[in-house]
DNA sequence: TCCATTCGACATGTATACATATGTAGGATT
DNA sequence: AATCCTACATATGTATACATGTCGAATGGA
């Protein structure tokens, strides 16, 4: 029988996090699914099966599927079962529409905070050639990860980050940024870096907005062909 | 090796039928303890504990604190153990002006989106009169929610719902709004609402961020006397 | 006295057994 | 033939047993 003591509240120990966590690998592993398309968006998560799948027992299974539906890539159904999540053209757009606004708020966080080291760096990834897709797509997420740095407010980047994860289902599933887009992004990037570079945080935060609400459109237009 | 000796004779167990699930008890019980100050942040949230506090196994628990972690009330230490979360002045700046930025965001597309009767009744709620302080409470609730709703956007509304509810937590337990913030603060209601009614998004946006920004003021003036 | 080592208590991580509810198939009833 | 009922398969909900790692106190030696 347990008999329970307990710490005292100013407890704080600092350790090493346990190794590696089947429930931390199957967060990983899930997450790569549903965000590569492998497992598309209504596929039912079943914990016994998820739990016969990867040799696991299913209280691992549990906390994974809690954090994924956390991340907003997993949901509840009926009898409370869970599904990667499925989104109507709506709810994207809502999403796009959250990204873009709490992406263009960092930026024009940015415009005022970054250091003159910062802003040039920004210039120069948004001038860097891109070689090949995986490239461009390398350095758009560097670029965006400097603006969510150089806004200095870990709680807005945090959620700029869930959003991310939400909509990267949907980039990665369905197509590879056209060539014609990256051209067009890229010269959006270079006038949102230099709206940052001079500290202008309005402009930036309206290039910004635009910036995202683009690549909805991009989007949402595949979508359609493809629904037809 | 396992032996399993069946159940205890005071074994009582029910297994609750949906909607009434051990962990759904828990997670709501310790939310309104947390936000209510009862468990200060900092205080430990042992599984274990919990558990035989609450007469369930640890599994509900664990569900719970899960929750609890994905609402930011409660945050993951030393040996992967839960705690309630303390936020240090920086953060409850940062979480403020992500708080500001959400919802002048959702102020801004409410001025957009609303209809004439949703304005109509925003400026009737701005000039209601407040008998009491839980009157005005109540009514500001009710303000900030006619502008999420308005705003028609699920995705934003959910966003500065969860930063809400890590900021009750602190405006709960360590202040009521003094008499004059009331005041000033019904005064910029009513000019948000003015703003919105004129479809006025960029002024609402500003007015709005200001707005949101004076409650931090205050509470941080606060906290800064206790902490003295 | 002070420090290194050992060991015990207890934390979380995981596996598994049991409880209960629900969808479904198939037969009985009307 | 349509409907209802029941048994069963299987899902999630929960409890408990076992695994492993860490902290802190006790201990023993320099």
């Amino acid at each position: 029988m347990y008999t329970y003591v307990g710490f005292a509240a100013t407890d704080q120990r600092k350790t090493a996090p346990l190794g590696h966590r089947a429930a931390e690998i199957l967060l990983e592993t899930l997450e790569s699914e549903i965000v590569s398309g492998a497992l598309p968006p209504g596929a039912p998560l079943s914990e016994l099966a998820l739990a016969e799948r990867f040799g696991v027992s299913r209280t691992p299974v549990r906390e994974a599927l809690l954090e994924l539906e956390r991340a907003g890539l997993a949901e509840r159904g009926a009898r409370r079962a869970f599904f990667v999540r499925a989104l109507g053209a709506e709810e994207l757009a809502d999403l796009f529409e959250a990204s873009g606004e709490v992406e263009s708020a960092l930026a024009a966080l940015a415009a005022h905070r970054m250091t003159e080291i910062e802003r040039q760096a920004l210039i120069a990834l948004a001038e860097a050639p891109a070689a090949s897709a995986a490239d461009y797509s390398d350095l758009n997420r560097r670029f965006h990860d400097a603006i969510k740095s150089g806004a200095r407010n870990a709680t807005l980047a945090q959620l700029l980050g869930g959003l991310d994860l939400r909509t990267s289902a949907w980039r990665a599933a369905n197509f590879h940024e056209a060539e014609e887009r990256q051209t067009t992004s890229r010269a959006e990037h270079l006038k949102i870096a230099t709206a940052i570079a001079q500290a202008d945080a309005e402009r930036t935060r309206s290039l910004m907005r635009r910036h995202v609400a683009q690549s909805h459109s991009v989007l949402a237009e595949i979508l359609a062909r493809r629904g037809r």
